[in-house]
DNA sequence: TTGTTATATATGCAAAGTGGAATATGATTA
DNA sequence: TAATCATATTCCACTTTGCATATATAACAA
């Protein structure tokens, strides 16, 4: 009664359905396709993967053909179709209203973390600054030259690199934000705890 | 073989923990202690919270005690026991020893957006820039004012003060990331795309 | 008086997701 | 030569979540 009822379509149905729009790929293919590209806002399990490409080909959103490997185990390459297509372009359309809860461990730790003793929790504090370094380390640079690559060996995506790299940038600048904000509450613990 | 089993701990085992670490509370006031202190970081369904108890009391984490009410419907009220408060010690103090993946749909959607027209990513980005710039707002203003609240009611609990405040500076600090970042890729469809 | 909101808990169902293991085999490396 | 890595998919048991709905009652507003 008060949505696009029928095919509300998840998170995971888009972006195996985006994935498959740009090419033709199989299961084990759009797992690495997932960590190379979405991992920093979105992951799968393979498992979760494999089943939900067997629920879109039910619902003619693609389909998939058997490649036949003589060194390797066949692999089941999947191909997405009109219906498929659609179904992408109406939930890329359709705006986002309201603003996702997010979760995040640390601070609920951080919420209730008032009765364990400040060395514990500078310790951990500590352990998740390193953490977010290394994070930022990599949008700085491995995740900008995949792009790049991308681009270079197909001009075609030049509208594509630019959201890739806008997508790239917020990763950047939370991964920043984050380290900034760990600074100043293990100052802060520190100072007034 | 590899962690603490037996007695993992989901996270809203935690939050419920946490929460009657406090205070002894009924579901209906733990669904609104979420809603007024964790919800920034995670929240739960009503439905999730009751069973959650239900589980929680079978582990012997909780104890329930009916309180009979004749204008209202009794109530069941949650106390913390001893396993309780042991299995949440023990959480607080494990650390975390990896980055948590984040889920982001506005990402996933900028991911796959260059597919669309400009207006429309546009117009989809002018209207998260006006619900984040809601929330930025909330942050600075209420969410403070009610820990400052807490704490004149109970000034022993001026850790936790400092705790919830670290949390709170997250959520203000987070809502300004984004919206630079959502300016500066308006900014940047307006001119590149 | 009729409807709505707030209090208070519970249940049922399906979809979504987790985590691990099983099953193959070829290529590489120590 | 043994180990393990990379390819490639599937299955299983389980938990979690979302969403709707049911059952009460009192207070309040239209």
């Amino acid at each position: 009664m008060e949505y696009q009822e029928g095919q509300r379509g998840t998170v995971l149905d888009i972006i195996l359905l985006g994935g498959l729009n740009y090419l033709p790929m199989t299961g084990y293919e759009l797992k690495q396709f997932i960590e190379r590209s979405t991992a920093h806002f979105w992951h799968a399990q393979t498992s979760q993967i494999y089943r939900t490409l067997e629920k879109l080909e039910k619902e003619a959103c693609v389909t998939s053909t058997i490649e036949e490997q003589t060194t390797r185990p066949d692999r089941r390459r999947y191909h997405i179709t009109e219906l498929g297509r659609e179904k992408l372009r109406v939930w890329l359309e359709q705006p986002l209203t309201e603003i996702e809860p997010s979760k995040d461990t640390l601070l609920l730790k951080l919420f209730f973390a008032a009765q364990l003793d400040k060395t514990t929790i500078l310790t951990q504090l500590r352990l998740q600054r390193a953490l977010y370094q290394h994070l930022l380390t990599l949008h700085q640079t491995q995740t900008r030259q995949s792009i790049a690559l991308s681009m270079e060996h197909n001009p075609a995506l030049k509208r594509d690199g630019l959201m890739w790299d806008i997508t790239r940038r917020l990763g950047e600048l939370s991964a920043e934000t984050y380290l900034r904000w760990l600074d100043e509450s293990i100052q802060r613990i520190e100072d007034e705890f």
